[in-house]
DNA sequence: ATTTATTGATTGACCAGTCAAACAATGGCT
DNA sequence: AGCCATTGTTTGACTGGTCAATCAATAAAT
């Protein structure tokens, strides 16, 4: 037995591939359980429905990227340097999959419908924005909230631009970019 | 007789607000033709399919965008004044509405199936970096490109978060916020 | 009379979700 | 060890509904 928790995961890994192929949340429950490997009356028993499941994937991809941010920001103790940690943990390897990307994206759109969906992803704004606070905090002072603001939008944004370069060249680029607006932010405040 | 360019825009218009309401590409042509007023078979006749349809929609906003940004850009003279005026073309009400703001992010999804569509997204992309160089590039010089890069994906990264703030105050905020990037970006380059 | 505008009815495909039944593992019980 | 009962795993077949696209037919205009 125990055989669940493994073949949730596997329906869920298929569910991102999926949708990252297809580019879309129009994939079809058979479409995820053949990549899975499964008939899809079983994606049905063990998630219930094709929301629960699509659901389950977003809280998966939010799980992995707040655990690679978690420890990133442990190896690090000066606010300057955990504020650069944390920038390049959002465009890690792992969180900057193509199909991650894409996933990510319908996420978007499917918190537009789904409460659930929209929940999860104000978790996520919310914990970028108070992670960049809290180490902006000591180095601008009360200057901290707007610039967090501007550099959360500017990594959604430059993410964004991923899920369409076809090429996967500017991986490092993202971050630099974002760097050097931390550093001109930082100029214009001290 | 003439009565086809109506009913096409009538359609485009349906189109828009039925995806802005459901936040989902996954708009019925039933669902559209009804919001207009006309039976669905009308709509395939003038449009072909569905997919057609939804890039006339596309189409229109970018139209309706780029026309803003011409008459923004033909007031203003000096290379500062421009840029303002583009930034706040890019939030202004009419293309700012809830609906438009859906719509948008559904196309940047529908650009990952569709070539037609990713060819608008590419031409929309071009044209704001190809703007903001121009006139970057007598203030700052050779770091234009750079600049605008941050610049746009800024705009986007902030444009992206509207289609979930239900509330509709920070219309001007989010010009502010871009223009405050401005400001540090030309600090830094002079 | 020919073209344009418009629709109701229909079709064929597809899909979410259900169900009953088959299959496998476990854990007593004797 | 052998034998039920229970529980977890898995599927094939089915259903009810939805939707894109077609078509034949009607009304209106030129």
């Amino acid at each position: 037995m125990n055989v669940q928790p493994q073949r949730r995961a596997e329906l869920i890994e298929a569910t991102i591939r999926e949708i990252g192929a297809a580019g879309s949340l129009s994939v079809t429950v058979g479409q995820v359980s053949k990549r899975a490997g499964v008939s899809s009356a079983l994606a049905f028993h063990y998630f219930g429905d094709k929301d629960r499941l699509f659901l389950a994937a977003m809280r998966h991809i939010l799980t992995v990227y707040g655990e690679e941010v978690r420890l990133a920001l442990a190896s690090a103790d000066c606010p300057r340097a955990r504020l650069e940690k944390l920038i390049h943990a959002s465009f890690s390897p792992t969180s900057c999959t193509r199909d991650v990307v894409a996933a990510w994206l319908n996420f978007y759109v499917l918190a537009h419908r789904s409460p659930d969906a929209r929940r999860l992803l104000v978790v996520y704004h919310r914990r970028l924005h108070s992670n960049l606070v809290h180490d902006l905090r000591p180095l601008v002072g009360d200057a901290a909230p707007g610039i967090a603001r501007r550099l959360a939008a500017l990594i959604d944004g430059i993410y964004l631009r991923f899920a369409h370069h076809t090429s996967d060249e500017p991986v490092d680029s993202a971050a630099a970019h974002v760097l050097a607006a931390l550093d001109n932010e930082l100029r214009a405040c001290g």
